[in-house]
RNA sequence: UGCGGGAUAGCUCAACGGUAGAGUGCCCGGCUGUUAACCGGAGAGUUGCAGGUUCGAAUCCUGCUCCCGCAGCCA
């Protein structure tokens, strides 16, 4: 009687008869003899179908099923080392679930356009399984770390009435009646979450309608939100380090397969270990005026300054203390000098850039009516939020952490649109 | 949004003013150890859309649509 089995734990069945249920990866057909590349979800491994081994139907079925057809096969388990993963299934039985007509996805190079307009089935592929599944360990990293070191998941709304950084940058959408708007960020909603559990996250998709066509922006992104209480811009970074490692150094134990099939240099991210260098914006303008990428002070950083700056180190890197201009209207000041902010960027090695940007938050209600002001937003809309700094208020850091720019640089992808499952990028909403 | 590149067989590309081509996939045949197998055969086109120049346009010109890359915005 076969056993049902998987392929993952293949080895634990040999010189066993299993069952097997899947997809045709690819065929090989050498007359009286099929190499069957099978796939059942947990991986991949071949089948031999021999002519003389099988019933005639069974044995017409094997020659001619088609790529990506589902299937089932029964057989015995052997380890062979002229087979690819080192075992196979030397088949006694094989059926046809459903025949696939000219599936698009050949064995051979395809364009881009043509991958994306058929991103559906290109998430079979060997590859782009291989980035989805490091994605589903950097995002278990993720959870598992912040869970395991006080950090209370705390959901915060998709519908949100207002912006967190100014409007121009939102999908809106009508809410029976009233404008409503899909999040750019759960920091807000962090920040009021933290006076019940003093360490929260929120962890979820986030909109940015940006006219953004880089290979470093998607429209629709996973972003997860830490948030701290009276933890203050040096305790900040030393969670990020910590954090940002556990998830590298987790990826690179369970996933140390997949990266090779990707054909990553794991070298860089051995490094990926506490300390990261800090460095201040003062420090960084200096370095990129005298290393021959021009910047103003006060300016922000586009990607030449931030792929310049990553280069000189062999891990991540802090870059703190920005002009409060380039930051958001929540950041707190520098108490030494209130023309910086208490604002941290963390840079990915490699030119993958910002990965991480976040800081200690202002706890001053003053401060805040002033930022809202100057920066035009609708104070009624924040009145909520200005409570935060009527009732209780402490100091307070926090950050984001994108997860497809994360996934992107672990897997040493050349583009974001293929750490998630379905990219939405600009003039793309298909599949 | 700006700058640059592109759209030709299902797919990846060539042909750059003179009869529309290759590789690959699909289909048919052969092969008991293939790894993107190999060998033989056959089919496959409104050259993105609309107009213009020309004896003649995939090729030159104009407009439009869509895609890619870089930049800005940011995670």
């Amino acid at each position: 009687m076969a056993e049902q089995a998987t392929i993952s734990t293949i080895d634990r069945f040999v010189g066993h008869e299993v069952h097997l249920r899947g997809w045709l990866q690819s065929r090989t057909d050498k007359g009286r003899l099929q190499f069957l590349n099978f796939r059942d979800g947990t991986g991949t491994i071949q089948v031999v179908v021999f002519q003389k081994n099988v019933p005639p139907e069974a044995f017409e079925a094997a020659r001619r099923v088609t790529q990506e057809s589902s299937c089932e096969v029964t057989g015995t388990v052997r380890a062979d080392p002229r087979a690819p993963g080192g075992y196979e299934i030397d088949a006694s039985s094989f059926h046809i679930v459903q025949l696939a007509q000219d599936y698009p996805i050949t064995p051979k190079e395809h364009g881009i356009d043509f991958l994306l307009d058929h991103r559906h089935l290109w998430i079979r592929s060997p590859r782009q399984r291989s980035v989805l599944a490091v994605r589903a360990t950097v995002v278990d990293a993720i959870r598992t770390w912040l869970n395991s070191h006080g950090f209370t998941l705390v959901d915060t709304p998709i519908l949100t009435p207002a912006a967190c950084e100014g409007t121009t940058t939102l999908f809106e959408t009508d809410y029976f009646g009233e404008p409503a708007y899909l999040t750019q960020s759960g920091q807000l909603y962090n920040e009021a979450n933290i006076a019940a559990f003093g360490k929260v996250y929120c962890f979820g998709p986030t909109f940015r309608a940006e006219k953004s066509k880089t290979r470093r922006h998607l429209i629709e992104f996973w972003m997860v939100e830490p948030e701290m209480a009276y933890a203050d811009l040096e305790e900040c970074m030393r969670v990020e380090e910590e954090f940002v490692s556990a998830i590298v150094q987790r990826t690179l134990a369970e996933r140390a397969r997949e990266l090779e099939f990707l054909g990553r240099d794991t070298t860089l991210l051995r490094n990926v270990v506490p300390p990261f260098p800090r460095i201040t914006y003062d420090e960084a303008v200096e370095i990129l005026n005298r290393e021959g990428v021009p910047i103003t002070w006060g300016d922000d950083f586009g990607a030449p300054h931030e792929t310049a700056l990553a280069q000189r180190f062999d891990r991540p890197v802090f870059v703190h203390r920005y002009p409060a201009q380039c930051k958001a209207f929540y950041m707190e000041e520098d108490p030494e000098r209130p023309e910086l902010s208490l604002s941290v960027d963390l840079l990915a090695p490699e030119g993958y850039g910002e990965i991480i940007g976040g800081g200690q938050r202002t706890a001053r209600l003053e401060l805040l009516e002033r930022r809202i002001a100057e920066h035009g937003l609708p104070r009624q809309a924040f009145e909520w939020y200005l409570d935060l700094r009527r009732y209780g208020a402490v100091p307070h850091s926090g950050f984001g952490l994108g997860v497809e720019r994360t996934v992107a640089w672990i897997c040493g992808l050349d583009h974001l649109r293929e750490a998630i499952a379905f990219p939405r990028t600009l003039g793309r909403l298909y599949p």
